[in-house]
DNA sequence: ATTGACATATGACACGCTGTCATATAAGAT
DNA sequence: ATCTTATATGACAGCGTGTCATATGTCAAT
């Protein structure tokens, strides 16, 4: 978490400084970033960079909540306009996340350089690492009718699978370059693997 | 890849210094890793270990290419085994990597900070990058008769999905500390739904 | 207006690490 | 014995991080 000091800084400040932390982690993964290159982008001392984030990883974190905030909203707005309907919704979701321009560097160096923790917090925009209070809202607001489960828990599992797999997906766009029509095509294919199981049904 | 010098090394010094960068790789992941602590294990001058290696990634690649090297060895002796049931081996395949005592901390610290290179190194312990000479390999040898697929070509997808779903699960047993048993208990449950289908299935 | 207390800003610096290179040593061939 | 090629060495330049003593700004109280 960024220090208090970060948060008291007057807005346009703070806007200059998240667009300089921003431009440095598009042009490189967290591990390959500069503080320098942040602090000559945003005009500030070297001194007062560490008096807002504790370090790199610090500033690389806010900016990823930040994205992932902006992703949840979507997320829910989607799910409740699908009626709950998970699987429509993940590729509607999809679809909007690999279409990104704004975010695309950024978006690239870190789903290429996913660490745990990385993909902790990025998957809080449709899933939830932990049976926490995330985990409740998507809970009320799936449609678990359709699903093979016979209780909420198990939810939880349906939705550790999806994240996983959405991820995989994610990643292999920007590592070969796909384009949004064929990242789109495998998605496809293995949400309706997903749904309908891996194994051949008995007929 | 290494370079030729360090493959012509005599066998005890180059296990020698596979042994320092294991150890390295083990105490931290590979970006916080050190050359000099390597070095000095190692008790070779800085010169030499740039004759051998590219950098520090090259180290940890070769490593990492060993290790899968051997898993590969046994996923397929773990196939032919299981008569290319493809779920059963994978069961026995994930119990055996998550009981790993060994190399418990550099399969921890690789797990906790698998970026894209990683994974992909990884993958080719059961699975294939790409539809390349690995895959030809692994189709022959699964039995495809009761997948729920119509081709050959289908099959990757499928292999994707259950690394995909497999690699989670191992990161999560890591992340979380979990025991043998629990990871276990985690990976079946989410095995069967892939086999069966995230869907409710039509009575 | 002056003071004091607290918050914020600054950049020089110590420290650690990487990758290189000129030089030294060894090994092998003729 | 000499030349050639392969390997070893550690000093060093260059760069980046995180800290700290010092400077500057803010604001309430007198």
């Amino acid at each position: 978490m960024p220090k208090i000091t970060f948060f008291n800084l007057p807005e346009d400040k703070k806007e200059t400084l998240i667009q300089a932390v921003k431009k440095e982690f598009s042009r490189v993964p967290l591990y390959d970033a500069s503080i320098t290159n942040i602090i000559k982008e945003a005009s500030i001392s070297r001194g007062s960079f560490y008096q807002y984030f504790e370090d790199k990883e610090d500033a690389f974190f806010f900016l990823l909540n930040e994205l992932t905030k902006e992703n949840k909203y979507i997320f829910i707005h989607l799910l409740s306009r699908n009626h709950g309907n998970l699987f429509e919704t993940m590729i509607e979701f999809f679809r909007i996340i690999v279409s990104e321009e704004e975010n695309f560097n950024f978006l690239k160096n870190t789903f290429l350089n996913m660490t745990h923790r990385i993909e902790n917090t990025f998957a809080r925009s449709f899933s939830s690492t932990d049976k926490n209070e995330n985990f409740e809202i998507f809970s009320s607001l799936v449609d678990k009718s359709n699903l093979n489960i016979s209780n909420d828990n198990e939810l939880f599992y349906i939705l550790q699978i999806i994240a996983a797999v959405t991820f995989r997906n994610f990643v292999d766009k920007f590592a070969r370059d796909l384009t949004v029509e064929d990242a789109m095509n495998t998605y496809l294919i293995e949400m309706n693997l997903l749904m309908n199981g891996l194994k051949k049904s008995n007929i």
